[in-house]
RNA sequence: UGGGCUAUCGCCAAGCGGUAAGGCACAGGACUUUGACUCCUGCAUUCGCUGGUUCGAAUCCAGUUAGCCCAG
């Protein structure tokens, strides 16, 4: 039973494959878990000449070798690299952990000082996978650069233009994090478990007996190793964020609260205050060092601004169009209008109210399943 | 110093003689390639203290302590 269908995948997915390919080389980002494993399997069953490269992208190799967390740790090499032996591929670490440090934990402190909240997962995959790792695709002679996302990269015949599309497993799509790629990027990029659903991916791992096939899939931010990012940025930057008053939105001081960086819009959780009901942060106050707290009600909002942008399916946007649109990774689009402004900047105003619009989070544009184009919220 | 009121988990708060609701906070887990949100689980053998009445008291009585409010 098992291997009839994990013959009709391999039977589909060679004929998906082949119908894109042209070129032969492809560089597989290897991260040590199930996806760009069987990411390997698919590229070299598909006929492509194949090389492994895991990313070192921080120090402190033995801080995540507890195998429930994933990305880089030692035991994830070991991982990627004996999956990459079975398949007799070539397979390198590449350090790469000085232009992490600089395109995403320096850009990670930085938002939260200025009082947003970023979303680190966005630019490592902007700054290092599809620039830093596809610079040395280039240099090695390859075509392709290959990940293990949910998403799909298809040409638009009519326009030229190569279109991002969600994963077709919609509960794992994770175009959201894709939607700085650029036409050059996407032109290299292959996504190899775009047609497929999470359980047939894991299903193969297990058929192949990968030694990560069982690892779970879930995953906070990497270079952080306890979870908190707060005291993280504090050892960073070797300095302590002042405490400041909680208030409500008619400037009542609700408590004290410990340093700005460790709130975000919508947050509930870790407040340390308790009162009649659940509050939420509504916003900070940067001037003031102050978290303005509300109830969840006060959270829901219309429209943003958002700069940053990179345009896939359209050149650029010249007028209003309607889209459907979301403002963090795991929410569902919901339909808004999209304007251009000065600058470059964009308007989206949303039909219904969304809650928690958080300035610095991604917001990205979809028609259907493609993304129109996304940028960074203000 | 008289008179009155109140004392229940870190905070708020049900309970009114039948064997301690709930909310907030907190902890753990689930979810998750971000932060959050959400969901699940846990969280007072004990009701300021000491006696008493009752088969049985947080609930009634007495005393005691503390706080608050009026009088002074």
């Amino acid at each position: 039973m098992k291997q009839e269908i994990s013959q009709n995948i391999k039977q589909e997915m060679e004929q998906k494959m082949k119908e894109t390919t042209e070129k032969k080389k492809a560089l597989i980002a290897m991260s040590g878990g199930i996806d760009s494993s069987v990411a390997v399997c698919l590229m070299k069953n598909a006929g492509y000449d194949c090389m492994g490269i895991t990313m070192k992208l921080y120090d402190n190799q033995d801080i995540r070798d507890d195998a429930t967390k994933t990305c880089c740790s030692v035991s994830d090499v070991a991982d990627a690299r004996a999956v990459a032996q079975s398949f007799d591929i070539p397979y390198y670490v590449l350090n790469f952990s000085e232009d992490f440090d600089k395109e995403v934990i320096q850009r990670f402190v930085h938002t939260y000082m200025e009082g947003g909240t970023p979303n680190p997962c966005i630019e490592c995959n902007r700054y290092m996978k599809f620039e830093k790792l596809m610079h040395r695709m280039y240099e090695l002679g390859y075509d392709y650069v290959v990940t293990g996302h949910y998403a799909r990269v298809e040409k638009d015949e009519t326009t030229g233009r190569f279109l991002l599309k969600k994963g077709l497993d919609e509960s794992k799509d994770q175009s959201y994090v894709l939607y700085n790629l650029t036409q050059e990027q996407l032109a290299h990029t292959l996504f190899p478990l775009g047609n497929y659903h999470k359980t047939e991916i894991r299903q193969m791992a297990q058929d192949m007996h990968f030694v990560n096939a069982n690892k779970p899939d879930s995953q906070d931010i990497c270079f952080v190793p306890d979870g908190d990012y707060a005291s993280f940025i504090e050892r960073y930057c070797e300095k302590e964020f002042p405490h400041g008053e909680f208030v409500n939105k008619e400037g009542e001081v609700l408590g004290e609260h410990k340093g700005l960086i460790r709130y975000t819009t919508g947050q509930r959780k870790g407040l340390g205050l308790s009162l009649k009901e659940p509050m939420y942060v509504l916003k900070k106050d940067m001037e003031k060092n102050r978290v303005i707290l509300g109830r969840n009600e006060d959270l829901f909002t219309t429209t943003l601004e958002a700069n940053d942008l990179n345009w896939i399916s359209i050149e650029k946007l010249t007028e209003p169009m309607q889209c459907k649109a979301k403002t963090r990774y795991k929410q569902k689009e919901a339909d808004a209008l999209l304007e251009p402004l000065e600058d470059g900047k964009v308007r989206l105003t949303f039909y219904e109210p969304q809650r928690a619009i958080t300035a610095g989070q991604a917001v990205v544009f979809y028609d259907g399943d493609v993304v129109i184009g996304g940028g960074k919220i203000l």
